[in-house]
DNA sequence: ATCCCCACGTGTCGAA
DNA sequence: TTCGACACGTGGGGAT
């Protein structure tokens, strides 16, 4: 490259391509290597500070010179954006673990991995905020006492309608300030035929747990087997749909 | 462009470049608005399928042509890499979130903002799992069963100890498979002074919730309050890092 | 000595 | 017209 006719508008570093590219180069691939944190750039673009053409007065080849300089200007600019690309890339690839940019070091590897590594990201997050949600939801609408799975956190009632020794233990946790209060369980217990025989309600840590222990009342006892299943199969449908409706 | 040679080995879309760069320009604009799912490319380059310049016996003014021919691919080789890495741009672009990339349609602006947006995925998941790991660790040092505050869920442990009617009223819930055996849960109890009165044990929704009276043994129920209510804490305490540590 | 990747300078198109 | 952005074709350097 002859070195065009040095002008004196130009300025910063002209460009010294043979060598110069070379070190550029080779900076550039090192920078790759280490971890930049230059998120914080000046956005907007401010390339091309050159006073514009300044009113140009003169010969008529002015004109080609004029042009050169258009040329070289549109040159520089270019260079500019390259380099800020560069710097882009290597904060991009600085963000992404390394175990996702295997061997690869092109860009468009990286880009490629970058691409992987924000999907990635998504489904964590929704994994994580799934699993919050549910805890949340779980603590407000509140019933099983007990953490189900941790994996699959039921939707579950408030209400557990289990066999007990004397015949049905009703479980019911509710809140302590918009709860259902215990009267309203009890009326639905004993509207569903079932005689109290014991009921204790505890706090625990801000809930109330309402537990009952319940004859079922038709046929004193005379639950066969199969009849009880059924029973409290339907027991608890009924139950837990009826309480739950507050 | 004067169409050089019209060489029979060239293949696929030869260049046209005046025409043709503009239509795949506009492809190209196009394609950044869409949403582009393009996640599984062949990685590994494998442009230039071309036959190895076929063992070129001939002419000396073949290693023109020869030079041509070799420039023409690379030259098709770039304008496959610049492809692809518009696609790939583009896979990236799709990912982010619309609020991120503004009004910008520059590729530099999608990467910077593709950096932004990527830092804001690892601490949003950086937040999330230290929520969660807090809680896991608040769940393993106490033992609420019971979620308490609406905001943070607790991935709970499974003991509770609660005072009762009889005195302290113990609450195991354990998986039902890999679960604590129930054996286990009493001789802990046992050792802690406890005189088991009532033991229940429910399957809900496939876990086992152990449900256990007793009174505390040592000073017969002359449980002054305050003293009480230290022992119990203390009970806590002990009781569900002994029965936690399966 | 082939392939791959990168940076370069240039032409050009669309929008201020 | 000017300016920003993109695709292009090309040279060169570094791998395998």
């Amino acid at each position: 490259m002859f070195p065009l006719d040095p002008t004196d508008e130009l300025f910063q570093f002209t460009s010294l391509p043979s060598q110069q590219n070379a070190i550029q180069h080779q900076d550039n691939k090192l920078s790759f290597t280490t971890c930049i944190d230059t998120a914080h750039l000046p956005r907007k673009r401010n390339y091309s500070r050159q006073r514009k053409s300044s009113a140009f007065v003169g010969d008529k080849d002015d004109y080609r010179s004029d042009k050169k300089k258009r040329k070289m200007i549109h040159r520089d600019v270019e260079r500019q954006r390259r380099q800020e690309m560069a710097v882009l890339y290597a904060s991009l690839r600085s963000l992404v673990p390394n175990e996702y940019l295997k061997v690869t070091r092109s860009v468009s590897d990286h880009i490629y991995e970058t691409v992987n590594y924000i999907r990635h990201l998504q489904d964590k997050i929704q994994e994580l905020s799934d699993k919050r949600d549910c805890l949340k939801k779980l603590s407000n609408t509140s019933n099983n006492v007990a953490p189900d799975c941790p994996t699959s956190c039921l939707e579950c009632s408030c209400v557990t309608v289990e066999p007990c020794w004397a015949g049905v233990e009703v479980l019911v946790s509710t809140g302590f300030t918009q709860g259902l209060p215990l009267s309203r369980v009890l009326s639905v217990l004993t509207s569903e035929d079932l005689s109290i025989v014991s009921c204790s309600s505890t706090k625990v840590n801000g809930m109330l747990l309402h537990s009952t222990e319940s004859e079922v009342n038709d046929g004193a006892g005379a639950s066969m087997y199969l009849s009880y299943r059924r029973k409290l199969a339907d027991l608890k449908v009924k139950t837990s749909s009826k309480i739950l409706k507050w």
